[in-house]
DNA sequence: TTAAAGTCTTGACATATGTCAAGCGTTTTC
DNA sequence: GAAAACGCTTGACATATGTCAAGACTTTAA
């Protein structure tokens, strides 16, 4: 599993072995099982997670049970509570494996020991804020600038692998739609 | 103006009055009226701009014409296309003045600089990058799990001033329902 | 292997929100 | 100061989407 993210690593920044040795030991192996809440509302988020393998959801709970999901993340994507892990401070969200995954995990005081100590990190670090942040902005702006129907359309040009390792309860989920919805509206295209 | 930033700068800081100093001359004043344009979809973002006064929008506008404002931005925050500027790339939203506006810009090329020379600078482009993806998550989270009435709730709550400010239309923008739809949902509170 | 649980689809109906149009008051502009 | 533009509210109606329920199929777990 290590390999996999020393592979990430050296992808992203070139060939740096020395630094990349300094990063690794830090990361522990985690296997779970599908299911398996990773951060619950109210709590606070203590690790930021690699996947290896497998697909985690972030999602929120409305007033009537439905859960909404902000983003699912997948093989070689980085998942945390970003703004509540840097701060320390209680999350709103919950992360959940709706695959079984294989994850490497690094503890709040590894990651901050190391993003002040190996510039790479940081950068990386950074690289993945900013990636973040324009996926979330273009999530808003669809949200908000799409009916249904182009929210579908996009998400199969987007992220076609999405569309079709999840089931449709979860696509719906991220689509701000109902199960049913989808349904009908898959049929329109 | 310039006042107002480095007052704001040290705010965050602490006193350093050292590098503030090596910041403040790389930003150049800006007055805009009402309805300017400081950036459109498919331009590339050129600078990072500083509200001394007024208040920006940023928007998209969909297929039927209808503007779907992502954000509002007011004294003293940080407004540009992050992802296109930190990439020099082309931007999909518009950036607009919806009041008379006192700025203060930046170019990409001082930016650069300045986040690479001052460590202190660096550091608050990261506060304001994690700040920046921590509301557009909430945003996302808001736009999914809440209803119209409940969305207009939260933004009472949250942002008063945005809602007294700023006209119904651009307020339903923001909320992502018709201005007819807020005028009605209004009274029910 | 079988029971239980979950998934997808479809129908009937309910509801939230949008659209268009009109009226009226306020603000802006020449 | 008059004309034009704009902003807010309300009504009538259209439409998109949600909810609930049922049936067929598939996957999971004992």
């Amino acid at each position: 599993m290590i390999e996999t993210l020393k592979q990430h690593i050296t992808n992203r920044l070139g060939k740096l072995p020395d630094n990349v040795e300094l990063v690794l030991p830090h990361f522990e192996e985690l296997v779970a099982k599908k299911g398996t809440l990773l951060l619950q509302p109210g709590e606070v988020c203590k690790y930021v997670y690699f996947i290896v393998e497998g697909c985690l959801q972030v999602y929120v709970v409305d007033k009537n049970g439905n859960e909404s999901t902000r983003e699912f993340y997948v093989e070689e994507q980085w998942t945390t509570d970003i703004f509540g892990f840097q701060n320390q401070i209680p999350s709103s969200e919950y992360i959940r494996c709706v695959e079984s995954c294989k994850l490497l995990r690094i503890h709040f005081t590894s990651f901050q020991q190391l993003t002040a100590a190996v510039p790479q990190f940081a950068a990386i670090y950074k690289q993945i804020l900013e990636v973040s942040y324009n996926n979330t902005v273009y999530r808003v702006n669809t949200l908000t600038s799409l009916d249904a129907l182009d929210r579908i359309k996009w998400l199969m040009d987007h992220k076609p692998k999405i569309m079709s390792r999840l089931s449709s309860k979860l696509i719906a989920s991220y689509l701000g739609i109902s199960a049913e919805t989808l349904t009908r509206l898959k049929s329109k295209i």
